[in-house]
DNA sequence: CGAATCTCCTGGAGGC
DNA sequence: TGCCTCCAGGAGATTC
């Protein structure tokens, strides 16, 4: 399921359709997760002038302050040309190349962006990128010091911190030596602050190997290319397996957390 | 306000 | 081989 990385490496592969005009777009049903916007034919005949990334939302944008907004939910894809039942937004531009948005579960997202991102609803309440300058241990530390949730919960909230999904979650508290069940308000400056640099270590490895998936490779780059590296997980899905610290006895578990598995080893996270 | 739960969806895995 | 159940999970909506 994409999380930043993935996010990000996509966004890299669109950047060759900028400066291209789109033609028309098609879509084959009403809806993904939302209704798609009623004026979303307004894309056309224009050029694409750049591609953005917040959080995990692409934001394709177009002449005349308009923007396509794009979240990959679990299953969403770009590809080139038409894949099958699945394919729901059929983009073709004025040079003949096409963009096709694949998505069998559905928990995509679709939408226009009149005007500035921070009007739009999806993104208004945004926190910050954990890959950006201004994101620090002690902004973190502020920003979970009074949350009774655990670790795990406060990393997957996006008003938090974003871009952060489920396997980056595990990874990340395994790096820096924290269980995941412990209290976010109980986390201290300084663990906030190893938390902070370890996830930015981790996001950045992830967007030079290109993103990771599911083990079934449901991601894929644009080229069509699997972009998924099992062998870079410490402890995500590796339940049973041996924690990967060598002077480490014990086996990675498996909890779940509101609803989501969390990978841990016992003996290295506290 | 914060926290927990529910919800959307389909394909793949496992059980028998 | 077929059918059933369960599970994966991002994040808004709902409930308390």
């Amino acid at each position: 399921m994409p999380e930043l990385p993935e996010v990000e490496t996509v966004r890299r592969g669109l950047l060759s359709l900028v400066g291209k005009q789109i033609l028309s777009i098609e879509v084959t049903r009403p809806d993904l997760r939302f209704p798609f916007p009623e004026d979303i034919d307004s894309i056309a005949g224009r050029k694409i002038i750049g591609i953005d990334r917040r959080a995990k939302y692409l934001l394709i944008r177009l002449e005349d302050n308009l923007t396509l907004l794009s979240h990959l939910g679990m299953t969403g894809r770009f590809g080139r040309s038409l894949e099958g039942k699945h394919d729901h937004v059929i983009i073709d531009f004025v040079d003949g190349e096409r963009l096709v948005y694949t998505d069998p579960r559905r928990f995509g997202i679709m939408d226009l962006i009149h005007g500035s991102d921070e009007d739009h609803k999806l993104l208004s309440h945004l926190g910050p990128e954990p890959l950006g300058d201004d994101w620090n241990g002690d902004v973190l530390h502020k920003a979970i010091r009074k949350r009774n949730v655990s670790i795990k919960s406060a990393l997957l909230d996006q008003k938090i911190v974003v871009g952060i999904g489920n396997i980056y979650a595990s990874e990340i508290l395994f790096r820096s030596g924290v269980s995941p069940k412990k209290l976010a308000k109980n986390i201290s400056r300084k663990k906030a602050q190893e938390i902070c640099e370890e996830t930015k270590h981790v996001l950045l490895i992830a967007i030079e190997a290109g993103g990771s998936t599911l083990r079934d490779g449901q991601f894929k780059q644009i080229d069509g290319q699997l972009g998924y590296f099992p062998h870079e997980f410490t402890v995500y899905d590796r339940e049973g397996e041996s924690c990967i610290h060598p002077n480490c006895q014990k086996l990675v578990k498996r909890v779940v957390q509101s609803g989501r598995s969390t990978f841990y080893c016992a003996g290295c996270q506290r």
